[in-house]
DNA sequence: ACCCACCCCTGGGCGC
DNA sequence: TGCGCCCAGGGGTGGG
């Protein structure tokens, strides 16, 4: 469910609220919250327990917390996964799969994941970059993101657009609902062959994600339901300015034509049938 | 070295 | 009411 905009209010979330603590000690409930951690929960546990947390980090949807023994938390959300920061007298949420207590005996960190997606692990020496995150490539809020390879990158491919935007290791942080505005912003279809994709489009497609993805950021995120929220537990605001994502039927925003529903890749995409005219040959 | 289909889960909403 | 189906913001893996 989250996309980059989503994570990185939970990582922000993570910096105040548990950044400088330390772990007193940790429970898995349920033992998928961990597989990618191979040495199994108990060790999970073992390595947390008294630990400080230095801070919060992220690249795309990928988030961490590096530890003072050079270690890293590493998490991912999946489609469900919530990261809360809440009093230890509150009762667990119906699908708590890990507790982090802490030395200073303040509020709790709960990895809450109905759909189990989502995951933890300690990544050993991997406070600066885990090597479960490497592959990922940086995403566009990252100063060092590089446009121009962006821009090669795509035009490289023998792809669709979109496949191209969800692929983590071109461009990392969009998932559908931003690929699908980005894509309504830049009047491209998602199955326009990647290698047809002139520089200019292909930069302009790159600022309409950018700036998606920062508009949603300052709204608090995407939020339909409870599944999404921050570490809080407030949801964000920017559902009422998506212009397609969930849109079939109604007006598109620009010119009025109502809007398209797509089966694409196993899943929905929302377009302007105007805007955004379907490619001779969809990839 | 790519690229893609499939798989992993739970729960809400809908039609019958 | 209840059942079965479809759908949902994700990525890893193994085959072609």
């Amino acid at each position: 469910m989250p996309e980059l905009p989503e994570v990185e209010v939970v990582r922000r979330g993570l910096e105040r609220g548990v950044a400088g603590r330390t772990v007193a000690a940790v429970q898995v409930h349920h033992p998928r919250a961990v597989r990618r951690h191979l040495a199994g929960a108990r060790d999970f546990e073992a390595l947390l327990a008294g630990r400080t947390v230095l801070a919060a980090r992220r690249r795309g949807k990928y988030l961490w917390l590096p530890l003072d023994s050079g270690d890293a938390l590493t998490g991912h959300l999946g489609m469900s996964g919530q990261l809360l920061v809440v009093p230890p007298e509150k009762a667990d949420e119906a699908h708590l799969r890990i507790r982090f207590a802490f030395t200073d005996g303040g509020r709790e960190l709960r990895f809450v994941d109905q759909r189990t997606f989502g995951g933890l692990a300690v990544v050993a020496g991997g406070a600066d970059l885990p090597s479960t995150v490497a592959h990922v490539a940086r995403d566009p809020l990252d100063p060092e993101f590089d446009d121009d390879a962006f821009v090669r990158g795509l035009r490289a491919k023998r792809s669709g657009v979109k496949r191209a935007l969800l692929d983590q290791t071109l461009v990392s942080g969009i998932g559908n609902i931003y690929a699908d505005e980005a894509l309504w912003r830049a009047r491209l279809h998602g199955g326009r062959p990647t290698e047809g994709v002139t520089r200019p489009q292909a930069r302009a497609l790159l600022q309409h994600v950018r700036d998606v993805l920062q508009e949603s950021l300052e709204q608090g995120g995407t939020s339909f339901d409870a599944l999404y929220v921050s570490t809080e537990g407030v949801s964000g605001l920017f559902a009422r300015s998506l212009n397609a994502y969930g849109r079939e039927g109604e007006p598109c925003p620009r010119c009025g034509t109502a809007l398209r529903r797509e089966v694409f890749m196993n899943r929905s995409s929302f377009s302007c049938p105007r805007c955004q005219p379907r490619p001779r040959h969809p990839r």
